[in-house]
DNA sequence: AGCGGTCTGTGCGCTCTCGCACTTTCAAAA
DNA sequence: TTTTGAAAGTGCGAGAGCGCACAGACCGCT
């Protein structure tokens, strides 16, 4: 209930956690804590939503829906982005589905508090539009990706990814879930999964995987992963001191 | 030189046109006429830009370029779009290659013009940030293009693009450089080429494809054509009367 | 006319991934 | 303990696309 608990939540969130006192303060009373559980939908494509959602320990799929039933995640969110850039982009609604990867948190925000500060035009819009143009690096290299390399290797960036966002270096998981992501078969997975086993990358069982060697991920990947986080780290990096964490620390 | 046929030459472009009397206005003395020759690059990936294009008659393509020299593209803008973007956004780079798809010119604002304008908030901010949101969407597509359909139907999609752009039907394109957008072998290219000439789509000799059966093509490709064109309306039709030209015409 | 460079056509073996069908393994519920 | 359903393993044929090598066609230039 406290306003101090919730905002504590949201201080683990490194967008919200960069912003100078007075923003942080006029948005204060408007944070409220959501739980979002796995395979929870935050966004529907074409659907209007009226929150902007700042995941704390709750990972966000930005997952595309083909005619076909076909689907291919563009994007990932954590506790270093947010989910609803529609609302301040302006076009209310996106062409994906938001869904959650990974149970947890994520400290909610209504549209008008998140516009009216926006507007305000300080360092909260400009976090935003940088996190945004941050974002579309990461879909554009999710694209060449998809293109230009195995999956093996993009199976690594996408366990990176992931690993970067979690406390834990277990990912509750199936095969057939990464395939989704991936826009793969299981089949795929499963085999790709194997390979990274077998030289000790990785382990996984029954929905878990766990990440054992996370330098031997980084260089058994491609380069996609290295340039996202690069970026990243230019683009809000002086804003948000110490968001590599575990990137940097093993 | 006159800033009167410098003007008119700003108006072809649709999200200049689509300005208020008064934001055209403080623009207008800042429009510098460029031409762009096919080949030349505008930004080189984290290169900073001092300039905001806003093409009128050229073409020109977001190309992402690997370590390995592999290339793809990841978006294109023409008259209903800008290039530079990282200008507003913040990030003064970005991670991919702009380069001239097609000769043609384009209308310059410094960066501090744009960035000035910017601020103020009002509907050049507006339009920009919803042209953002819209490149978001056809970088996006392309992820989901690249993994899930087969040359033939991206090199349908590329054709349409690039139709829409264009006030004539022959496109000046090798079959190489098309191969090289769309990140596969310039014999993949030959073939998906052949097949489309085939059906009586287009026709093509030595670095010169006709678009003989617009209406073909679009029944031939994905859907990724129509998603990112009824987005780009969605989000910018409103402003933009009548930006749909060639694509309702036929 | 002839030359040279660019553009396009073609063949071949190979790899990756797919689609489908089926089996095995495991964990939690009954 | 048994059952049951989800998760993961396996096999096989088909097809798309790749890498490479080379041949022909066309254009501009001298």
């Amino acid at each position: 209930m406290s306003s101090i608990s919730t905002s504590n939540e949201a201080m683990k969130n490194h967008l919200l956690a960069a912003l100078p006192g007075a923003e942080f303060g006029r948005l204060e009373s408007n944070f409220e804590v959501a739980k979002l559980t796995l395979g929870q939908v935050i966004y529907e494509a074409g659907e209007k939503l009226n929150s902007v959602y700042f995941p704390t320990t709750a990972i966000v799929s930005l997952l595309y829906i083909m005619q076909n039933g076909g689907t291919a995640e563009i994007g990932i969110a954590g506790n270093n982005g947010l989910i609803g850039l529609a609302i301040f982009m302006g076009g209310d609604t996106m062409t994906h589905r938001a869904v959650v990867q990974s149970s947890g948190i994520a400290v909610r925000l209504k549209a008008r508090a998140v516009q009216d500060e926006f507007e305000r035009g300080g360092l909260f819009q400009k976090l935003l539009l940088r996190y945004t143009q941050s974002l579309m690096t990461q879909i554009s290299q999710t694209a060449v990706c998809n293109r230009l390399h195995s999956i093996d290797q993009q199976l690594c960036r996408w366990l990176l990814i992931n690993h970067d966002q979690l406390q834990s270096d277990k990912l509750i998981m199936t095969q057939d879930l990464i395939a989704n992501m991936l826009g793969v078969r299981r089949e795929g997975v499963t085999l790709a999964a194997r390979r990274l086993q077998e030289r000790g990358l990785i382990s996984y069982v029954r929905g878990t995987i766990t990440v054992l060697d996370r330098k031997g991920l980084e260089a058994s990947g491609c380069e996609c992963y290295q340039v996202v986080m690069d970026e990243y780290d230019r683009l809000l990096g002086t804003y948000i001191p110490n968001n590599t964490g575990k990137r940097k620390a093993s």
